[in-house]
DNA sequence: ATCCCAATCTGACAAAGTGTCAAGTTGCGG
DNA sequence: CCGCAACTTGACACTTTGTCAGATTGGGAT
């Protein structure tokens, strides 16, 4: 191990497990490197010992806080064999981590710039599940893209609405199977799809 | 008519005009108010004479950019009886002027601070549509907000996906047949609905 | 135990952007 | 052509960002 390696990535993490948490708190776009510095319990010195600037820190906090999580969901995903199920499981993963843990909503929502939560890896990712739908015949619609935008852009209004409003615990099942249904599966499947239950999703532990 | 008010007024319209250019150009998220003030031809100090500040500047553009055009879809959608037809077209006047006017799509994504590019009139409106339709037993969905949320989630990532790739100039009509299918409208419908002729959109003119 | 060196702290600085103000100039409306 | 509001000029205080030199601390190798 190089000399002061373990204190410094012990301090990094605590910037931005810090960062993470002022990202999801109320008016979090407006953290200052100030406010980031002295959550993690040091000077604003040492955060530039770490990070460039406040971009490359919404990165890192980006790719730490949603990593695991999409790895796991992947994981957990590729046991799928039905492309419907990989949609509509994926979508609930992301919907139920949302209820149950509505700070990392709100941190993704204000760590997003404009809007598009959702990284250019999910994005293939999304197209690429859609494709194979479309390839299995399970679709009515022929234009990956398209579906890849229904999915993406409900599932983040739907983020958004279950942040500001209370929503059912259905709601995750309801959202998927408008999805399902207008990208073309038959309707007596869709309902029972979003129904699933759920394959388990198991964290890497950073620990 | 007050005195030097049609100076002032002017003035006004054209920081406006020219914040909304700003806005709707790369980068424009990072607009200064110093730059405002240039492409206006005013000084920093006028600028602060008609605005207490950027926040204030951007709920001005918003409004006088989306407030014409919003009448005007509102009034076209009153002659519409078919609530489903009624989303439909509201959807594709969005999608249609994006296409036509790229950087007025820009200057709406890059305004909103955080993704929700329409406003809460817009969205109570939608919501209202919906729920029409749902009255109407033209959808199996039950959930007006649901409805809600899949329309104006997906036409907002049709959006970013038509500043973004090159689509077809048929990608609003299949936006909105996958839309009006997950609500529930039967297939045969859908696609027939999203077809139709698009009534005309008269901008009143502000001149 | 203790020594080394990277990590961190202290305190300061320059640069950029924001918001305000007082005093002078300009141009529209009566 | 007069008066008043709009605008300009030039300056200032304040906040935030980003950098730096020098002092201090703590983890790990010996």
């Amino acid at each position: 191990m190089e000399l002061g390696a373990v204190r410094r990535a012990r301090t990094r993490a605590r910037v931005i497990a810090g960062a993470f948490e002022l990202f999801g708190e109320e008016d979090g776009l407006h953290a200052r490197i100030e406010d980031v510095a002295q959550r993690a319990g040091i000077t604003r010195a040492t955060f530039y010992d770490h990070f460039s600037g406040m971009a490359e820190l919404r990165d890192a906090v980006t790719y730490e806080v949603t990593h695991d999580f999409l790895t796991a969901v992947s994981e957990a995903l590729a046991r799928l064999p039905d492309p419907r199920e990989r949609i509509s499981a994926a979508i609930r993963f992301y919907l139920h981590r949302v209820r149950a843990v509505p700070g990392w909503g709100r941190s993704l929502i204000n760590l997003s710039a404009n809007g598009i939560i959702f990284g250019a890896e999910t994005f293939r990712e999304a197209e690429q599940t859609v494709a194979n739908a479309i390839a299995a015949g399970q679709l009515t619609i022929t234009d990956a893209a398209l579906g890849r935008d229904a999915i993406l852009g409900t599932t983040i209004a739907a983020i958004s609405t279950m942040l500001r409003e209370e929503r059912g615990a259905a709601y995750p099942e309801e959202i998927v199977a408008v999805i399902l249904l207008g990208l073309g599966v038959r309707a007596e499947d869709a309902g029972e799809i979003a129904a699933r239950p759920l394959p388990e999703l198991i964290f890497a532990s950073t620990e």
